[in-house]
RNA sequence: GGCCCUAUCGUCUAACGGUUAGGACAUCGGCUUUUCAAGCCGGUAAUCCGGGUUCGAUUCCCGGUAGGGUCACCA
């Protein structure tokens, strides 16, 4: 109160694992916080005893710190169980709400008590950051609940009472709770607490158009940690689901993702997350890398038999993830390098080439490539080699179709120059002489 | 169904009354040393519909339609 700092929140409960929808929320905040050199906080709301669960707060600490979402104040809500019961006293002994003796929804059919917060019928309206002004009429809500008993508070008063305590001045969240506002200013209003500013932001989607849920299929966000997307990719990619800073620059590092940032420019309507522009971003966050770090990322990313850092350039170049480099290696398109392919003779043809003059196209290459000292047996070398006698040729694809093919072994590989280049001169011999 | 919100290329979006409606992803085509990848160049592709307001609507207003969210002793 001593000052007009920003303080926002990630209030996430910890009853299943979060998904990047929930986790753009989580930036959202942040990103607010820093631009506003306010705090943030992460409240875990493990008001249902039953539900929450250890290893998903576990998940979402892990994920945040992945992610470099550093929070300054963590605490779960059922630490607080002391403020809320002193809320719920206060508020029954002000008459804004009572206890209600009734029959229990589940089968036991038992009598109990339950706190009602006691609703004055009227509209709220309240003024949202993103979209604008919202007005509600709180008729239809009834006497909700809100708590099971005094030492059980339910979601509305634990979050209000909650928000108050911590100081939050922003609440930036999900759409899907503006329906929630109009109780929560209710409450704030009965216990005296004032309304802070609300940014609701619009839904991410799944491929189906629906709100993204792990039920239809949204991974948890360390799934996207385990493929090997990078962090600064991820805040950036997901930021700009829903957010952009009216330019066309689209690559943001953390940094200036903190500077652009702005509620003003946060869309209104929901988005479909497209995982192909996740990748796209992930692979321009790698090339900001700097060389030493994408070889070392690719090497441990490479079975350990197959650590060669002479295949990071042909590798770097098709991936856009580090998981890229695993599945490259488990589809066999790597093996080549380590040993002699085994492939049908009549693969070397190219087109309706004779046979017999594929063969004495490769022994020129043979020949042309033995001319070449072992210390200059480099791609820069070997391409003008092969060249001087493919162009001989007249046509190329006869000379270099079946050179590919019998160093790669492959319908689909790097150039015939660069297999060379890294498997050496005698390999490379040796593999040609093979296929004359 | 009630309440709330939204509506520009397939997708993410720019435009704050006047633009050949721009960019990115995806897609298609071309070029580069055969194939693949990368790179470069280029193409296809959008203002949901109907009324207003205005000299002029993507833009403002109303209605329709469509989509989404939410209606717990979950959060």
């Amino acid at each position: 109160m001593a000052d007009n700092k920003v303080v926002t929140r990630f209030a996430p409960s910890p009853t299943g694992f979060l998904h990047l929808g929930n986790y753009r929320t989580a930036i959202f905040a942040y990103l607010y916080a820093k631009k506003h050199d306010g705090s943030f906080v992460l409240r875990i709301e493990d008001t249902d005893r039953e539900r929450s669960k250890k290893e998903y707060e576990d998940n979402v600490i892990e994920s945040l710190n992945w992610l470099g979402l550093s929070y300054d104040k963590f605490y779960r809500q059922s630490e607080h169980l002391d403020k809320h019961k002193f809320y719920l006293e206060k508020m029954i002994k002000e008459g804004s709400a009572y206890v209600s003796k009734e029959q229990a929804k589940d089968d036991s059919g038992e009598i109990k008590e339950l706190v009602r917060f006691k609703n004055p019928n009227i509209d709220v309206a309240f003024k949202d950051e993103i979209k604008g002004e919202v007005m509600m009429n709180t008729k239809d809500l009834g006497d909700f609940v809100i708590a099971r008993n005094l030492n059980e508070p339910l979601f509305h008063l634990a979050v209000v009472v909650d928000d108050f305590e911590a100081g939050i001045t922003h609440v930036i969240r999900g759409e899907d709770h503006v329906s929630n506002t109009p109780r929560q200013i209710l409450i704030q209003r009965a216990i005296g607490a004032p309304t802070p500013i609300y940014a609701h932001l619009p839904l991410v989607l799944g491929p189906d158009k629906l709100k993204l849920s792990k039920r239809r299929g949204a991974l948890p966000l360390t799934e996207y940690k385990n493929r090997g997307f990078l962090p600064e990719a991820i805040l950036n990619g997901m930021a700009f689901v829903g957010w952009n800073p009216g330019t066309d620059k689209e690559i943001f590092t953390r940094k200036e993702l903190i500077k652009a940032f702005d509620l003003a420019r946060v869309q209104k309507s929901p988005a479909i997350f497209n995982e192909e522009k996740l990748e796209w971003f992930n692979k321009e966050h790698i090339n900001l890398l700097p060389k030493e770090e994408i070889e070392k990322n690719i090497l441990t990313w490479l079975p350990e038999n197959m650590k060669n850092p002479k295949l990071v350039p042909i590798i770097f170049e098709r991936i856009n993830k580090w998981g890229d480099v695993k599945d490259m290696a488990e589809r066999g398109e790597l093996g080549f390098f380590f040993k002699q392919p085994e492939y049908k003779k009549e693969k070397l043809i190219f087109k309706n080439t004779a046979p017999e003059k594929i063969s004495e196209n490769l022994k020129q290459a043979i020949k042309a490539l033995e001319n070449l000292d072992e210390k200059d047996f480099n791609q820069e070398n070997i391409k003008i080699a092969l060249m001087a006698v493919a162009d001989k040729l007249g046509s190329r694809g006869e000379l270099l179709h079946p050179v590919r093919f019998a160093l790669s072994g492959l319908d689909k590989s790097p150039d015939p120059f660069t297999i060379a280049s890294i498997l050496g001169k005698n390999e490379t011999l040796s593999r040609l002489q093979k296929a004359v």
